[in-house]
DNA sequence: GGTTTACTTGAACGATCGTTCACATGATAA
DNA sequence: TTATCATGTGAACGATCGTTCAAGTAAACC
């Protein structure tokens, strides 16, 4: 085994975070990974193979920030900070702005039906962690009592997903900024009652 | 001159906006359009000539449903529908969830500079047009005269985007609809002081 | 030292991609 | 009727795609 799992792993996810599933050749692949196709083949079945891999790394990393958002002192401060240094990134990270799993459901259909499993599957794992972080701030008392935790949560993975796609087209940080400002003033905010 | 125009770009369209740019070929466009390679490329120079003239299409007619709502006797009101029309279509209609110009922005880098272009500057002419509404909705006392309005024509339009990759997911339009409300609520709610 | 085993290599495959071009077609003008 | 010209046709092109596989390499075991 010359090739260390883990660091293949994060460089495959750097070249699909930059480029996309569809957009990351073989070649590319081959050429990031310094692995020639009979390797990568042996390994991981497939280029979808990989990108499964890499999707599930992903969403372990994003759920691993989510739970120290949760454990913090002041959950709401945390998630502030983990939305800030998400969104306004150096510009040599931009490509990191846009959330891998957001951008992989613009290519859905393209994927293939294992990695299109991984990539809904953990959409559903990063709402949950989402969830968590809300409960918590209730439960610190930084969130009103009665937030509609599953609806909020649902809301704040909206956010994020929007907040994402605009900070990928925005050059002003300070915009950006303004934006997660009011991301926490809704969330403190009014919620709708029930549908009527 | 055997295709009329009108009609070749409106099936175009239908069928970017249901694959996407580049999972699109070349040979399921000419199946679309009916048409041969040759007289497609006679027309429109390339695969990206053609989709250049989709893209524009589309901002031109969503600058019209913007218009729309700004002329409307209550603008929020308005707002509010179009909202929802554009979130919870019929299911065969799926794909329509997702605004063209967003899923484009995805495979930005794959598309070629002249589409590029024609896509951002469509992004610019839908963001004017959020502006136009939240005006309107100032002008109409609906919205308080404080409120920011290029802020909030930019949280507006995010807004629109992260609901439409939610509802692209979704299956319950009940929970949509819930989005929608607190898009309202929030609208009418505080906005971020001057940056610190 | 010889054999097995696990891993790696890279040329090559068939499929599909966007695109081209020599030619056919049909309406218009002379 | 014949010449002209814009328009439409479809086989074919070179490039690139994801993938395969027979052969090579090197460490492990007897």
């Amino acid at each position: 085994m010359r090739y260390d799992h883990d660091e293949i792993i994060e460089k495959a996810t750097t070249l699909f975070w930059q480029r996309g599933f569809q957009a990351a050749g073989m070649r590319d692949i081959q050429q990031a990974l310094d692995m020639r196709p009979g390797s990568i083949y042996a390994r991981f079945q497939s280029k979808e193979g990989l990108f499964k891999l890499v999707v599930e790394h992903y969403a372990d990393n994003s759920a691993k920030r989510f739970k120290q958002v949760t454990e913090a002192r002041s959950p709401l401060d945390a998630l502030y900070h983990f939305f800030e240094t998400a969104l306004t990134g150096p510009d040599e990270q931009r490509y990191m702005r846009q959330c891998l799993l957001v951008k992989s459901i613009a290519e859905l259909e393209l994927i293939g039906d294992i990695a299109k499993k991984a990539v809904l599957e953990s959409m559903q794992t990063l709402k949950a962690g989402f969830r968590n972080i809300i409960e918590a701030c209730i439960e610190k008392g930084e969130l009103p009592e009665h937030t509609p935790t599953s609806t909020a949560a649902e809301w704040l993975q909206n956010q994020f997903v929007g907040l994402r796609a605009f900070a990928l087209l925005q050059d002003d940080n300070q915009t950006t900024i303004k934006m997660i400002d009011k991301v926490i003033i809704d969330l403190k905010g009014q919620w709708p009652q029930q549908t009527h």
